[in-house]
Formats: structure tokens, C-alpha cells, sequence
DNA sequence: TTGAAAGCGCTAACAG
DNA sequence: CTGTTAGCGCTTTCAA
């Protein structure tokens, strides 16, 4: 009798004895063994159970139990050029603003049976060659970039790869592939026009030195200047360190206000400058938002209990990262993406502070 | 003249015509017909260079250089049965209490060549057994777990894996593998002898419903307690939702006074819970701290920024970060880990709120 | 130092 | 619906 495995032959040679199969992981083999049926169809089983008999499923699926088995990704990917794997690049996760975003990022990815890999660029955006590289060696079926990649020869490299990428957080006027963002611009112009709408005509602003942050603050300038918000023809403005901080609003305020004490409204480029700008317009006994109006960005959640209440600009975070992973599935799923460059826009929350 | 590449015989037979090889993507055999080497040579080059002739590593390495090529970490990973991947768990991002820690990982594992997944168990455990499959299917070199991971079977599963596993952020009485933490009992029971050397008496608790957050209050209540801090036989606690919020600490500084008006000091689970009561007594017009005392957890940034500065526990999440994955990569190269269970400690950092 | 052969564990392609 | 065959792109092992 014939065993199906290893079939014993009348030995014309010696048959020649194995050199690896040492470590003699569980592998598919074994459970199609088990089974009693082809590797592939054991493969089926397991990726395809529609495309398989009822009673091989069940002996497959039984066969797996027993042993524990779990696949081996590496191999499958490599086999089937589907990784299901996506990176994504963040400049730092302490910054904390992009963290609703990778929340979505990695749930949306892992209800569809994709993982997550994390990279930090970094703000000064010094590693972004090295981490693009070892991105692309693991073959992502996307990559995710939140923020600005700056390095021109990663951009190149990233084009050059074929990798689906979306882009997020900003709306680039020649994006590499696709993208999911706003433009910070019109924020920093509705940010003017809703002060000047609450009766404010002395605005400063507070800045992260950050590319995009200054972005909004310049549109910010711009229509204030142009509505009579300024005594000079300039704006008073302070540039704080990113990544930005409580300490930097509380020092910002005291550089704005020996500069330009006559200020009644500060825009300031995240709700941690902003916290910082209340406290310390509280120590220094300055009504808000009664003397001074003070506008946040990224609405954090702390942001609503503070007292008073912050007024901010709300980005969906969630949304950008959910969106961001589907655009990334359907691709790798081989489907076109409808709508690839989309405006999530964004929300001026007012609350206590102006 | 024969062509260095695909020999062109005497045609004996029609060349099987390859089945694959259709994406067409640059490999390692591109490479080295480029450099005029064998495979295994460029290879070498490549990972080993110290093991190569100058002339082949600077032939292989202009070759690299004019294709753009970037090696297949997957196919590498099967080969030599070492991903370079480590996967990193955390409840949830948004808690940003890990933030230093996956930062520290994340940067610790780039700088020495591993990338690092990322995972949320959620803080249900409701998703651990799913997880921790698909992160055994891409047979990571290491396994870094920040909070508990409660379901036994992923326990079991991962201890069979035989990949190397960091616990963090606890000290386990009988760990997996390795472990990186400190003692919520001794944090607890600190905190309370601290508060009693301030000369406070009346003391209460508000506690995040999460499991390590409810030892460090049992410590504290019986440390507390025995110290005769407490007007009954009880400590006045409330407990909130996990992840804790301002708004948690808000609301937990009216319930615990309705209950308990004479209470002079608070130990709670979290920084923005001691912000939220923070916050919350200055609108009561409450002071602090001198009718009240407020102890946080976790030193956020902008818990030194706050007026009064907040007094809290200080963790090193990035010791406890760039120690775990240096126990990892160890482990990954062969080598023994010398202390593989390490109690980093807390510090209790005193400032304006006690 | 360099190379040939033989897989790593899985799936695409093609046949039955 | 099931199986055979031939790789995916790299590295280990063994030999020169």
C-alpha cells in the first residue's frame, strides 16, 4: 500500500536526504497532510473556503485546530505579491495630532486583514531616505504618508515603486498619488474672517515652526491685514519650536503682548499653544475671552473641558485615516479609487474662549 | 559572442517559456549579472561587505546604485528566518500614555534595522486573540506588549511561538519572556505616604476603570488607610471610563465632593484626570493647594506647564521603550539578556498642586 | 574569497 | 472542485 506521503519507490538511488528542514516549523504541508489532501487545497481553505468542498473545509479547518497552525505571511507574500502589509509615516507620534488618524489607520487596516508598520520621519525630516528604504523592502501594498515627506529622492523613489501612497493632512497642488486632506490655507483665512466676524480687529498669532502651520498662518495674515485687523501693516506674530507646547503659548503670550499690548485676538497653531496662552493669560489676570479672544487648531480633547471652553479648528482625524486605508484596499484589492484627491475640509468649533 | 545573459544555446529543444516572472521587478540576480557576480556574491555585498573583495563590493555597489534597486525583505525574512519585524501592542493609541514608549521603540528598532508593527488590543481584550495571530503570521523577531494582554489563549500561542516577548508597563508575577515595568502596588502605597509627609488627611481617589489603575488605587487606599487618612472605614473614590479625560476628572472632582466634602487631597489614575479636577476646582473656586491637594500619573508635557504645575508620578516610557527593544534585538542576534526582568521605577514629582 | 545547489513556505497558473 | 508544477527573491549549506 502506497502512503501518500513521501512516496516509498523501489529505490533506484539513494534518495537524497534533505538539507534544511531543520527547524521544522509547522507548515501548510503539514496540515494538507493532516487533512489528507494537496497543500493548495489546504491554501484554499484557508483564503478561499468558498472555492471548496464542505467536507475538506471541515477536515482542513480541523487539522488546524489540532495543530495550531498559523501561515506564514512572509512566504505567502512573497508568493503572492500581496504583502498585505502598509506603512505609515508620521513625523513623530508625540505630537499627538495625528494620533486619532493612526487610530483609524491601524483599526480600518486590521478589519481588513492588513497591518500596520509605523515609521517616524522625524520633523527635520533627516531619516526620510533611510526609513523610505526600508519601507520599500518590505513590499507595503501602500504607504501612508501624514504630513509633508520633504526629501525629494524619496518622493522620486516612492513614485518609482508603483506603491499606492496616499498623502493626507494637507492638499498638495501635484500630489504623488493620492490624498486626503484640507488646505490650511483656507483655514487660516476662515480662522480672520470668523474673528472679524466676532468684532475682533487686533489679531496676532502664535506659530509652530512647522511648514504647514506657517502656511496658515500667512493665509491667516493675509485676510486680516486685507479686513483692518491690524494697527501696522504687518501682523504681530511669535514663532515657537515645534513640536508645540503648553510652555510655548504661555511664553508666546508674554512675547506678544511687550510687543503689541493691544492685541484682542491670538490664533494659535495647535490646542497646546493655546491651553498655554489661556493659563497664562489667567496668571496674568487677563479676562478671556472677554479682553482676549484665543483661537486653537486640531481640537484635542481636552480641549472642550477647559474653562472656559477652547474655540479651535476641528480636522476629522478619523476620517482622514479611515479614507486614507480604504483608498489603500481598494487599490490593493485591484479596484480604482473613486474620488482619489479629497477635501475633508475642516470645522471652526466655537466654544468659551472667543 | 555569447551574451552574459540567458546563454543562447544550439537550441536542442524549444526554451520552456517561463510561466512567471511577469511584474518584472529588479532582484538580486539583476544585480549581480550587473556586477558580473554570482548571486550569493551580491548578496554578500550586501549584508556582509567585510566578507567581499573591494573590487566586488564597489562593483556591486555601483550596480545597486544604477538600478535603484531595494532588496525583497520578505524573501529575505523566508530565507533566513529572520524578519527583522517586531510587533509593538498597545491598548490604543489615543491613550498617549505609551506615546514615549512606541516612540522610543519605534526609534530604537529603525537605528539598529528593525521595523516595527503596530498593534491595538483595544481595551476590551475583545480583539487580542485576532491580533496576536496575525502578528505570529508574520513571524516577527520579537514581541513587545505595553499593558496586559489578558486573553490566555493568546498567552499560550504566543508563549508556544517561541518568539521572544517584552512585558511592559507592569511588573508580572510570572511573566511570558522578558519584562520591562515597575510596581503599581509601590506606586500606589508612595503616594500615599507622600501625601501624608504633606501633612494631608483626608484623602480620595479617582480611578480609570482599567485594571493597573485599579491596583495602584487598592495600594493607595490601604497604604492610606493604615496611615489613618481616612475619616471612615473606607476611602472616598469614584471610578470613570477608561481612557480617562478631562471631563472624567471634571465630573469625579463633583461626585467625590458631594460624597465626601472634607476631603484634602486626590491621587488620580492620569494626568488629564488631575487636569479635569484641576480645572474643575478652580471654577468651584476651591484652591489649590491649599484646600485641596492633586496628584497625577503619568508626567505628561504639559503637566509642568500648568498654573499651579501639577505634582505626578513620573514614568520613563522611554527607558522603558529603548529597553525593550534593545532586549529584543539582543535576543534577535543570539545573545543572552542580562537582566531580562527590570523594575525601571517611578519618581514622584513634586510641584504646585501639593 | 567565491560559487552551485537547494530550499524557506506559500500561491499563481494551468490542467484534469 | 482538486491537484501538479513551477516559481516568488533571497540565503543557507556545502564545496572549491
Amino acid at each position: 500500500m502506497m502512503n501518500d506521503s513521501e512516496a516509498t519507490e523501489t529505490a533506484p538511488e539513494a534518495a537524497p536526504k534533505p538539507r534544511r528542514r531543520k527547524g521544522m516549523s509547522l507548515t501548510l504541508r503539514d496540515v494538507a497532510r493532516m487533512a489528507n489532501v494537496a497543500p493548495i487545497t489546504a491554501s484554499r481553505a484557508l483564503n478561499t473556503p468558498q472555492a471548496v468542498s464542505d467536507d475538506i473545509l471541515h477536515r482542513v479547518r480541523e487539522a488546524v485546530e489540532r495543530t495550531g497552525y498559523v501561515p506564514n505571511l512572509l512566504a505567502g507574500g512573497l508568493a503572492s505579491r500581496r504583502s498585505r502589509l502598509v506603512a505609515a509615516v508620521v513625523p513623530t507620534v508625540a505630537g499627538s495630532v495625528f494620533l486619532e488618524t493612526v487610530e483609524a489607520l491601524t483599526d480600518t487596516l486590521a478589519a481588513a486583514g492588513y497591518q500596520m508598520m509605523l515609521g517616524q520621519s522625524g520633523y527635520a525630516g533627516s531619516r526620510e531616505d533611510a526609513l523610505l528604504e526600508t519601507i520599500i523592502a518590505r513590499r507595503p501594498d501602500g504607504v501612508i504618508l501624514t504630513g509633508i515627506m520633504h526629501s525629494q529622492l524619496a518622493r522620486r523613489r516612492l513614485a518609482a515603486s508603483g506603491i499606492p501612497v496616499v498623502e493626507t493632512w494637507d492638499l498638495s497642488p501635484n500630489p504623488l498619488d493620492m490624498l486626503v486632506g484640507f488646505s490650511h490655507e483656507q483655514l487660516g483665512a476662515a480662522v480672520a474672517h470668523f474673528l472679524h466676524r466676532r468684532g475682533r480687529r487686533r489679531v496676532a498669532a502664535i506659530t509652530a515652526d512647522d511648514e504647514r502651520a506657517r502656511r496658515r498662518r500667512g493665509a491667516f495674515a493675509t485676510a486680516a491685514l486685507s479686513l483692518g485687523m491690524s494697527a501696522g501693516p504687518e501682523l504681530p506674530q511669535h514663532t515657537v519650536p515645534a513640536p508645540s507646547s503648553v510652555a510655548s503659548g504661555r511664553e508666546g503670550l508674554r512675547a506678544l503682548l511687550a510687543r503689541a499690548p493691544g492685541i484682542d485676538a491670538i490664533f494659535c497653531s495647535s490646542d497646546m499653544v493655546a491651553l498655554g496662552v489661556l493659563i497664562e493669560a489667567q496668571a496674568l489676570g487677563i479676562a478671556v475671552p472677554a479682553q482676549l479672544a484665543i483661537v486653537g487648531m486640531g481640537d484635542l480633547a481636552l480641549s472642550r473641558d477647559l474653562q472656559p471652553a477652547l474655540t479651535t479648528v476641528r480636522i476629522d482625524g478619523t476620517l482622514i485615516g479611515d479614507t486614507a486605508a480604504r483608498y489603500i484596499i481598494q487599490r490593493a484589492e485591484g479596484k480604482t479609487v473613486a474620488q482619489p484627491i479629497r477635501d475633508v475640509g475642516f470645522t471652526i468649533v466655537e466654544r468659551g474662549t472667543t
